[in-house]
DNA sequence: TTCTATGCCTAGTACCTCTACGCATAGGAG
DNA sequence: CTCCTATGCGTAGAGGTACTAGGCATAGAA
């Protein structure tokens, strides 16, 4: 079942920024680590993802830059900036606002506090 | 501040419908009760919130009705469907799916599952 | 040598949202 | 009695954007 193309759009940058916040990383991987999150829900292509680094890059919440390895292809590595955290947190925060509003119509539970609060 | 331009698109149609699953409503309160349950941070226009309402009617989430009370303004008041229903509990299904993942990368706390089982 | 997986990128369109506007009236303030 | 604000519904169309569809390149396996 794919995922409404709205929430897909509200979700791709906090989760790419989380996804750096492990650790810097690339673009292919970034692709699959979100397919291994999302257990298989979340299928974006490739074409969807580049436009989406190259803005935070533009932004100011990633770096990039690109190692060529001795065997193997070379790959352009993003890491997040400080800007790119504090992009995150407001992201989380707004996430925060949103889903407690739907939590209340829906059932009255607080529902993302928990992991927010530890972010 | 402002809540993301695509955090609100994400969250319009299931807020909508699950403000109707409370009862049936019309354009103008349930303006206000958006504003209500997200104490102030959202803040539709009604630009926005029309233009929605008639994409629902259109899909056959909700149906519409004018009432003239005897004294007062004439209002056009909406009720979810059955389809709206499962409309609904499809966006609800996929948030839990979004948070989810969201969830593991921020903090690895399950959170949106409480309220949307209940749901 | 051929095919698949890896790896990155973008032009252009097709789509959609939301601003900006229009219309109308109830009721209170003055 | 008049003005102003809140209530109440609606749409055209500009403006903006996401994503498809395509391109390029190479490592390694079969």
């Amino acid at each position: 079942m794919d995922i409404d193309k709205d929430l897909v759009a509200a979700s791709a940058t906090p989760l790419v920024l989380s996804i750096l916040a492990e650790g810097e990383n690339y673009g292919y991987a970034i692709l699959k680590r979100v397919r291994e999150i999302s257990l298989g829900e979340l299928q974006w292509s490739d074409g969807m993802l580049y436009p989406l680094l190259h803005r935070l890059h533009r932004l100011g919440y990633v770096t990039r830059e690109w190692r060529v390895p001795p065997e193997g292809r070379r790959r352009r590595y993003y890491a997040i900036t400080d800007d790119g955290r504090e992009a995150l947190a407001e992201h989380q925060r707004q996430w925060m606002i949103v889903a407690r509003a739907l939590g209340d119509v829906w059932g009255g539970t607080d529902v993302l506090p928990l992991a927010f609060g530890r972010a």
